[in-house]
DNA sequence: AACGCGCCCTGTCCGC
DNA sequence: TGCGGACAGGGCGCGT
């Protein structure tokens, strides 16, 4: 589900609810959850007393940074971060594998149908370091100068090569198919083939797709929600992703799928060279 | 080092 | 109506 316009969405609309909040007590039911280090019960018990300084983002991954530690969440395909404003709200169902509870009775809960997401602890100092992940496509450092290098020295088709969080971080399928239409270019072509630019156009693409996507506090598929319940308005702007059999909206030539990197991948044939 | 594939898990949808 | 199979927005670990 959660690309990086749904995680910064989910971000935007938790900041005020949290920050500068104590975290009176935590449960994680789900042991899956935390296997990139710590248990449940060490992890629930760390966050207790804790108060949250900040929430950022990074890539996909949430950052509630705590002084010195620094909590890590990523929703994998269908994580939700659900925010209830009253002990007495709290409805938990079998799918519901962890929860904060601030002091003044607000509750965050994590809810996760497939249990591909994670919950984890780092020292704030070495969080970047740790992730591994490539550079934020919004930020100031997302040039054409550091986007053309990475192009470069990669030889893998285009769809995955998006898809590489270690490339470039918060891209996934939904934003991969829609920035390459928006860029003209074809899922199959090898990054290291693209002319200046095309290199160009791919990367105002993958700016301009991200940014719509957080203005339509986006992409509401099947079940993405913000925490406090509102869907996304972006899927029906969509032009390509999900399209397939439908005319493309430049030239009406139809919308083609084909499977790449396991991912189904969904191009126009014409507009995309 | 870097790429591509199978796999983790649950739910839904489609064809027979 | 029931059942098997394909598929789903992500990422890890393995073999090449």
């Amino acid at each position: 589900m959660p690309e990086l316009p749904e995680v910064e969405v989910i971000r935007q609309a938790l900041a005020p609810l949290v920050v500068r909040r104590r975290i009176e007590a935590a449960e994680i039911h789900e042991p899956r959850l935390t296997r990139r280090g710590g248990t449940p019960p060490q992890i629930a018990s760390a966050l207790a007393g804790q108060t949250v300084a900040a929430l950022r983002r990074r890539g996909k991954y949430f950052l509630f940074e705590l002084g010195r530690e620094c909590l890590v969440v990523h929703l994998g395909m269908t994580g939700q971060l659900l925010w209830w404003n009253a002990r007495a709200e709290f409805r938990p169902d079998t799918h519901t594998h962890a929860h904060l509870s601030f002091d003044g009775g607000g509750i965050l809960s994590y809810r996760d149908i497939r249990k591909f997401g994670q919950i984890f602890l780092l020292p704030t100092t070495t969080v970047d370091r740790t992730l591994g992940i490539g550079v934020e496509p919004l930020d100031a450092g997302f040039t054409l100068e550091v986007f053309e290098r990475i192009c470069r020295a990669s030889a893998a088709r285009l769809k995955p090569f998006l898809l590489d969080q270690r490339k470039v971080a918060g891209i996934g399928n939904i934003y991969a198919d829609e920035a390459l239409f928006r860029a003209g270019v074809r899922p199959t072509r090898r990054a290291s083939s693209l002319r200046r630019v095309e290199v160009q156009a791919l990367r105002r693409a993958i700016r301009a797709v991200l940014r719509a996507g957080i203005r339509h506090r986006g992409s509401s598929i099947s079940d993405f929600r913000d925490p406090c319940g509102e869907p996304g308005h972006f899927a029906p702007l969509h032009r390509v992703y999900h399209r397939h059999g439908e005319p493309c909206v430049t030239c009406r030539t139809p919308i083609r799928r084909i499977v790449l990197g396991q991912r189904g991948t969904h191009f126009c044939p014409t507009c995309q060279r």
